[in-house]
DNA sequence: TTCCATGCAAAGGGTTTGCACTCTC
DNA sequence: GAGAGTGCAAACCCTTTGCATGGAA
C-alpha cells in the first residue's frame, strides 16, 4: 500500500514509535494538519473524504492508539461520546452545553491553584478544567 | 400507593417543586440518605432492593427530573456512563481512572483562579475541576 | 375525564470485538 | 509462516423512547 501520500505524517508516527501504515496516515492528516477538537465519528468522516474504504473499527482503534502514545488527548466533557483533541501540551477548556462546540482556553487565562492530596499509591495524572456555557436564548 | 414509607424525603421533593410518588421517594431514598457519587445502573440496583419492581426507564427519567430540578449534578467523568452526585455545593472532583472510583475535593483545597473570557450571549453554567488520578502498579 | 407517572420492551447510538484476509518481515 | 493491521459486521452497553396501563386531581 501506498504510504507515502502523506509525507509530512510519517515522521509524527515514527516519532511516536507507531509503525508506519495507509489508515495510520490518513486519520494523522485529519489529526495533526491543524489543532481540531473532533470526536470519533467526525474523524471517520474526514478520513472517508480522503480515504474512503477505511473501516470504523480502524478509526476507533487507532485513535486509542494515538492516546496511548500520547499524541492526542481523550476529552471527556459530553455524556454521549468522547472527544479526542490534538493538541498535548496542558490547556483547559470551553464548551458550550447548547451547541457541543469546544475551545481552548488561552494558556495563563485560567489557573488552578492548591495542592491535590492523593492517596498513598496513586500517581497524578491530569487536572482538566472545564468551563461550561450555555448559549442565552435570545 | 403507599408514599408514606419515606418520611424523610417527602419534604425534599416537595422543596423541589416535584409531585411525590413511590418511585421518587425511593430513588431520593437511595440519593440523599448519604452523600454519594453513582452511576444511574448503580441507583437502579440499589434502588431495588428497597423495590424491586421500578423500571429502568423510571430511574433514567427520575435522574434526569431531579437534575433539572437541581437536587442532582450530573458528572461527567468516565466515557462510557454519566455519574450523579448527590451534593450540589459548588466543588470539584477526585477521580481515579484505573478503578473508576469518584470522590470529593475538600472545598479550599483547590481553586479556580483567572477570569474565564465568555463569547458575547454566552451564560457561565459552571466550572468543573477532574483531578484525574491513577493508581500506580506495584 | 384528563393528565401525569409507571412498567415493559424495544430502539438508538457510540464503541468494542470476532473473524477472515492481507501484507510484511 | 508468524504476527500485525485491516475491513466488515455483529455484539455490547448505557440511555432514551413508544406504548398501554393505572392513579390522581
Amino acid at each position: 500500500m501506498d504510504t507515502q501520500v502523506f509525507p509530512d505524517m510519517i515522521e509524527r508516527l515514527r516519532e511516536a514509535g507507531i509503525p508506519v501504515t495507509f489508515p495510520r496516515l490518513a486519520i494523522a492528516r485529519v489529526l495533526f494538519t491543524h489543532p481540531v477538537h473532533v470526536s470519533a465519528e467526525q474523524v471517520l468522516e474526514r478520513v472517508r473524504e480522503i480515504a474512503p474504504d477505511i473501516a470504523r473499527g480502524t478509526v476507533y482503534n487507532t485513535l486509542n492508539l494515538f492516546v496511548e502514545k500520547g499524541m492526542l488527548r481523550e476529552l471527556i466533557v459530553d455524556p454521549t461520546r468522547v472527544y479526542y483533541d490534538s493538541t498535548t501540551t496542558p490547556h483547559h477548556h470551553y464548551y458550550d452545553v447548547t451547541t457541543g462546540e469546544l475551545w481552548d482556553v488561552p494558556v495563563g487565562q485560567l489557573r488552578v491553584v492548591g495542592t491535590p492530596d492523593l492517596p498513598a499509591g496513586a500517581v497524578l495524572e491530569d487536572i482538566d478544567v472545564i468551563v461550561r456555557v450555555r448559549r442565552r436564548a435570545a
